[in-house]
DNA sequence: GTTGACTATCACGTTACGTTATACTTTACA
DNA sequence: TGTAAAGTATAACGTAACGTGATAGTCAAC
């Protein structure tokens, strides 16, 4: 048989039988014109090779195993099978860990990136000039500074992103905190949060909290509009409630 | 921080430090002549790519994460829990093949490769004319190319291994198969198939009866001795059922 | 004889560094 | 202050098991 007969018969690629070939796994007759040609026995060799490494054993073990008889194929399997426990213990913790990880990430945003998902960055903004004027060109610039740490585009892909989340709720400002409108428009800015880090709904209440107790929130976000920092707060504080039952 | 002092408080390599500047995952500050300093950010960071490491995810991957905060670091975690679930998945399959296999190895080892266990390679052997008028040319060239498809060095160790081990036996043929020189030295012979292939006490008694009932074998294991393959059995089975209480 | 399907041999790319090899810098000690 | 020891830098090959072209020769059919 020739390769793509063996490699469809068995289910791989050609490529992988001449990489057999070239290291010495197995090695096929050749025609006078050197297309590799496999025997019955080759086959079975192939079998047993494949057989291996579906147990996870690396190509040189397997070399050794299949042309050597007198190899100890019981204690490969064992330390092959010791091998494979340590691997699946190492595979638990790293799944554990994750799992903490995700349940402990509540909060887990710093104040650092929160003043960047804040929109910090006012230098592609038309109130620029207006937060120059209420922080003093310091204050902005060491903003600036910070936000400058991302990619060009990274900041203009966040920056128009809660630029457009942030407009779209300084637009339902007036009305009531339990309006559809209002509580629609804070959906957005959670689950946005939500694909940067993990909010729990407790955490993006106290979110809220701070928007209005940390006078550098509460000035950037209002710029987007007089208030918009306590009406963010109270619409958050009325959806986490809703949404807790 | 200079490298080795780095390298040394989070136990990594200096290469990797090295690396990871490679490939501009972690880039600290240099001096006038070239050497990394590492500053309290960099150390942070660089917890962070550990962590990231920790949970399996490739660098690129970890680069993407740390130095994008717009990355969707909670839909990262959960791919590569699924992943990781995989991953545990197919590791038990392995195990689970590995523990058939050691289990139903039990009589795996193919009659090919008893041939050649039981000593069909004569060639070195001084017995060998005496096959030759015994089986005739034909059988003991066929059994020789078998037997030659092993590696020279493969041969002489094999060879040199079990012809002790025969020789051992036909020295006690005379002796009662319930006697302690008769027990040991078939005792050798069990341990030394057990780690080539995997028998169980009954396989091994199986295995002593044909070395009587095939008359190759039989008149293979005789050369060593007049006799020693139908005590061999007796052995093998005395051997066996004193073992399996 | 020409085309299409198949085959062959390079040879680079991938992952995360380990491991020399060579050369320069800084620190410590006499 | 001179020198050796310790530390650091870059460069580049090696690893595992192929995937993925690129280029070229072969075989069977029309």
């Amino acid at each position: 048989m020739k390769v793509k007969e063996v490699a469809e018969l068995v289910g791989i690629s050609v490529r992988t039988l001449h990489h057999y070939d070239d290291i010495g796994l197995l090695k096929p007759e050749t025609t006078d014109s050197g297309y590799r040609i496999y025997s019955e026995k080759n086959l079975e060799t192939l079998q047993q090779i494949l057989f291996f490494k579906k147990l996870g054993f690396p190509l040189k073990k397997i070399k050794d195993i299949i042309n050597s008889p007198s190899f100890d194929k019981k204690g490969a399997l064992e330390v092959q099978r010791k091998m494979l426990l340590e691997e699946r213990v190492r595979l638990d913790n790293m799944i554990a860990t994750i799992d903490k990880t995700i349940q402990h990430a509540k909060g887990v945003i710093h104040m650092s990136d929160q003043e960047k998902f804040a929109g910090f960055d006012f230098s592609k903004n038309p109130y620029e000039q207006e937060a120059r004027e209420r922080w003093g060109d310091e204050a902005v610039d060491a903003s600036n500074a910070k936000i400058n740490q991302l990619s060009k585009d990274e900041q203009k892909a966040m920056g128009e992103e809660f630029d457009q989340i942030y407009r779209n709720l300084a637009a339902v400002r007036h009305k009531d905190p339990d309006s559809d409108e209002a509580q629609v428009a804070i959906k957005v800015w959670y689950d946005y949060l939500n694909t940067i880090g993990d909010y729990s709904l407790d955490a993006f209440k106290g979110l809220g909290q701070m928007y209005v107790d940390d006078e550098r929130f509460r000035q950037n976000i209002d710029q987007y509009g007089d208030g918009l920092a306590v009406f963010m707060r109270d619409v958050m504080a009325v959806y986490t409630d809703r949404n807790k039952m």
